[in-house]
DNA sequence: CGCTAGATGACGACGTTTTGTGAACGCATC
DNA sequence: GATGCGTTCACAAAACGTCGTCATCTAGCG
């Protein structure tokens, strides 16, 4: 199944707090768009359907509960509005026009990011959940389950293999010193022991090189170390 | 289509607290239940299956997070979690765990009302068929009943057992690491004991694998955790 | 071209860590 | 007391990391 990134539409009038959600947002991976006032807000949704809203209540021309009310004639969208007006009889107003949740400025990044995850949980969007995937080239690392996939294939990786080829993904193209090898896998204690890292790359080798008599992921620098190429060219 | 009242659980160790809500709700018109404390919620919950959970998060014996956990290992239910604690972390922790809505203490009634009605709208419409029953490759897991068939067979499962099979089957195909599955069941304290997760995928296994030295449904992925297979292939 | 020193790779033995399993021990319920 | 459940421990088997040995390869030099 495919995964996109959840999208959420930003709308307030100060373009402070739209600038900072967009980076907060972008920064979780997220799809953000902004507004800077709802008559162009309700444009970009009509256009683009995000999966969250998050309105202010104070804007010029067309008040958030105005924008509430027009998204709701047409979506069930959740909505977040944000607003520096405390007072009980407002969030009422809010919540029963179709707000979902309602927090009073100034308010913490990740109490607003959390509460973003409820609604999308509620809402079974597809959960942001940190992709922590690794994808170079023909390999596909997700770093949560410490899952490898080689142009498709699944191959089952020992700890510190995986730990090894992670290493190698994330400086892929570049020469990597026996030494910086060894300190960042085994240790700063290790730097010397040259062994360690042959019999590792010839254990990585045999499950993930198609032919591992002519290595062309993990290629040899004699004398310096070795280099990562993520595509078999 | 029947109109039955609203079930509303309100969980709090001050009796003050619960008597002040039960007035208001039921004044409301929603069919009230109160709990002095999580244990004795749990069995109301199993019992009478509210459409919408209060709970305060500070509570002696069981806290309101663990509370929360355990009715998210079975239901969907909107939880709002009330509390005095009002710092951030907190707030993230309860919202991620899987709370709706964090208020904190004091509060409004008018608000809290608004944040229930807003909770019971959003949990009417986005699941018109809110399934109690668990259905997944060869499984039938019915989350009401505490009941498991397997290939047309029941099989009789301990709490745990029955907890630890539920996190699996929702979250079917998908490496689960030692410490994510220890959390979800055991809670966050015990991410580290290893040995009790032996010993339960031991115990499930002898009872849904057709041959428990051969594991198809459950199979470890070594140095990494477990993962569900919800077909027998 | 052939030689040599140092570097590299294949293989296997050994000790350690992880995993599976049985059983014993508390603890609560009935 | 009897039963069922969760916890804890002990031990065997399997998987893994470490380390040594030896054949093979590379770059530089005569």
């Amino acid at each position: 199944m495919e995964e996109r990134l959840a999208r959420i539409l930003v709308v307030d009038d100060e373009p402070q707090i739209t600038r900072v959600l967009r980076a907060s947002l972008t920064a979780q991976g997220y799809d953000v768009h902004t507004a800077l006032d709802a008559a162009s807000a309700l444009r970009i949704f009509e256009d683009w359907h995000p999966d969250l809203i998050i309105a202010d209540l104070v804007m010029p021309q067309m008040s958030g509960l105005e924008f509430c009310r027009r998204v709701r004639l047409v979506s069930q969208v959740p909505i977040i509005v944000l607003s520096v007006k405390g007072d009980e009889r407002t969030k009422v107003e809010a919540l029963d026009l179709g707000a979902d949740d309602y927090v009073t400025k100034p308010f913490g990044i990740a109490e607003l990011l959390a509460r973003i995850r409820a609604a999308l949980r509620r809402a079974r969007l597809p959960f942001p959940e940190r992709t922590d995937v690794l994808a170079v080239g023909d390999f596909q690392i997700d770093l949560a389950a410490r899952e490898v996939h080689v142009r498709g294939q699944q191959v089952r990786l020992t700890p510190k293999e995986f730990d090894l080829l992670v290493y190698f993904a994330q400086n892929a193209g570049r020469v990597l010193t026996h030494r910086k090898l060894l300190g960042a896998i085994w240790g700063g204690e290790y730097t010397e022991q040259n062994e360690y890292l042959r019999v590792f790359v010839g254990n990585l080798r045999k499950k993930i090189e198609p032919d591992p008599n002519r290595p062309r992921y993990i290629v040899t620098e004699p004398w310096v170390g070795y280099r990562f190429n993520p595509q078999a060219d």
